[in-house]
DNA sequence: TAAATATGCAACCTTATGGTTGTTGATCCC
DNA sequence: GGGATCAACAACCATAAGGTTGCATATTTA
């Protein structure tokens, strides 16, 4: 059956999960990485870093479970390329709020305005 | 001194902590009933969920560690009111990533087809 | 003033999170 | 083939997170 179409309200994503995959840095460091559209592999993903190549690996186990990055093996090396639908979800969820914010501030406005 | 407008990329901002705060379904359904805009006391955000008085406050305790929200004390009741600045950075940040992304698939569309 | 309401503080519990080390298995390259 | 490279799996550890209960404190309000 076709999935319909939710208003961005009404669509009671889970935005969560991906919230949560960003918030730590190094995770968001790793997206900055990726967001060059190059792939990169985990060794590459860990230089420079002061992480084990496990932890990265970790990391990116938990972008993965959020869809905000996915793997393609090649060889001997994983290479991870980043998923920009989540981000963009991201975007729109903020978008959303913000503006309920700004509608919702300025109908107060007028209310104390109203004399 | 007077802070320098950073660039959006330039500005290595801590979002980590501002998605960290959002990555939890409870304080999303939070900063949900105050994105209308009129403020809750600790007892109207309890009512409606299986959840107890204190364990909403330690989530309000965490977005206002964000600067998500903050509280003013109204004779016996604590008033949370949304801050609606960090969300727009966090829209920012999404604007900017899924730009240098599309920008740069665009770069690499452009790569292949040059023959 | 006394009951009811709204909150704060502290201790405690369980599980998730971020990290490490050690070992094993493929794969590339000389 | 054999060493170097890239990565997976597992065990383990310390601390943070999310939640609870119990008790104390301020403020309405009947």
């Amino acid at each position: 059956m076709s999935q319909k179409t939710l208003s961005a309200a009404g669509r009671r994503r889970n935005y969560a999960p991906i919230f949560a995959a960003l918030g730590d840095e190094t995770r968001l460091s790793i997206v900055a990485k990726l967001s060059t559209g190059e792939p990169h592999s985990i060794a590459r993903l860990t230089d420079g870093t002061h992480l084990t190549r496990q932890a990265v690996t970790k990391h990116l186990r938990v972008l993965e479970g959020a869809h905000l990055v996915h793997s393609v093996r090649a060889g001997r090396e994983n290479l991870y390329e980043l998923d920009p639908g989540p981000i963009r979800e991201v975007r729109e969820y903020a978008d959303v709020v913000s503006q309920h914010w700004d509608r919702a501030l300025a109908r107060l406005k007028a209310l104390v305005e109203e004399d």
